[in-house]
DNA sequence: ACTAAAGCCTGGCTGC
DNA sequence: TGCAGCCAGGCTTTAG
């Protein structure tokens, strides 16, 4: 489940393997991975371009082209992209393929059909969709506590849910929002606009502080380079995490069960003795 | 301006 | 053992 750090290290992969190399072809298979464009026209857009940079926002991965376009791509659930040698055959599940001009090619796969790919011009990203109403990147200097509590502050739904809305934080996803709650001590179920300035800055610190680890984390895993994604694969237990998928384990903290409930439509994973309010 | 819920999708797991 | 049905979950869309 890809979230910020897991998307950060992606493009990182992907910037080192493919920055400075030339799309000489490129199809898509699956045309609702592209649904804003007919793959003909997706097709030529990309075919001979050459990748500029690869960046990130929120958890879109953008890849700037020097034909002033950008391919902005979301994993969702199970997007992945591999760069595959030349004679190997497609893996299974890929919905779009890019061959690059020294041989290999480079492959979107996407079991669960959730990710989605966009391409737009450049100058247009930011006031575009999907980008267009993201909240401020957490290692941005507008990511302030101040920030945060005001972008809290008028709803009513549980903090939990809340942390995952993307137009009011951008990153978290169902782990890390329940990574950070645990660590700032605050019940997932708190209303939003109840969270106080005092606890506003102990989020702040604890969502910067996971995500920063996470990061941390993945970089310094020695993988294969064609792994584009290898640093978040295995389950809650092997990553670590302190309370996401830990139901009915003893808190590190203070050794009370770790409890799950559903909060909108989701596993919310939570410590009683450490979060209580 | 806000909130809740359905829908997208497939594979693995649970319970009958 | 077989299989229906549930669950995982990021995000958009629809309805309220």
């Amino acid at each position: 489940m890809p979230e910020l750090p897991e998307v950060e290290m992606v493009a990182r992969r992907l910037r080192e393997l493919v920055v400075g190399r030339t799309v000489v072809r490129a199809r898509l298979l699956r045309p609702g991975l592209a649904p804003a464009h007919s793959p003909p026209q997706f097709a030529r857009w990309l075919r001979g371009a050459r990748v500029d940079e690869v960046a990130r926002r929120g958890k879109h991965i953008l890849t700037h082209f020097d034909n002033r376009r950008t391919l902005v791509t979301h994993l969702r659930m199970t997007g992945r992209f591999l760069l595959l040698p030349a004679e190997e055959p497609d893996p299974a599940h890929t919905h779009a393929l890019f061959w690059l001009d020294d041989g290999r090619r480079l492959a979107f796969t996407d079991q669960r059909h959730f990710g989605m790919m966009l391409i737009a011009r450049r100058d247009e990203l930011a006031r575009a969709e999907p980008l267009r109403r993201l909240a401020p990147e957490p290692f941005d200097e507008e990511f302030t506590p101040a920030y945060l509590r005001e972008a809290l502050g008028r709803s009513s739904r549980p903090l939990k849910v809340v942390l995952l809305d993307q137009t009011r934080v951008v990153g978290l996803g169902n782990i890390y929002a329940a990574e950070a709650l645990h660590r700032a001590g605050i019940n997932p179920r708190l209303p939003a606009r109840r969270l106080s300035t005092h606890r506003a800055e102990a989020l702040h610190r604890e969502i910067l502080a996971v995500l920063a680890e996470a990061i941390s984390a993945g970089s310094t895993l020695n993988a294969d380079p064609r792994d584009l994604d290898a640093g978040y694969g295995g389950g809650g237990a092997e990553r670590g995490w302190r309370v996401y998928d830990r139901e009915g384990q003893p808190c590190f903290a203070c050794g009370a069960p770790i409890r799950r409930f559903t909060q909108g439509a989701r596993s919310t994973y939570y410590c009683p003795g450490c979060q209580r309010r």
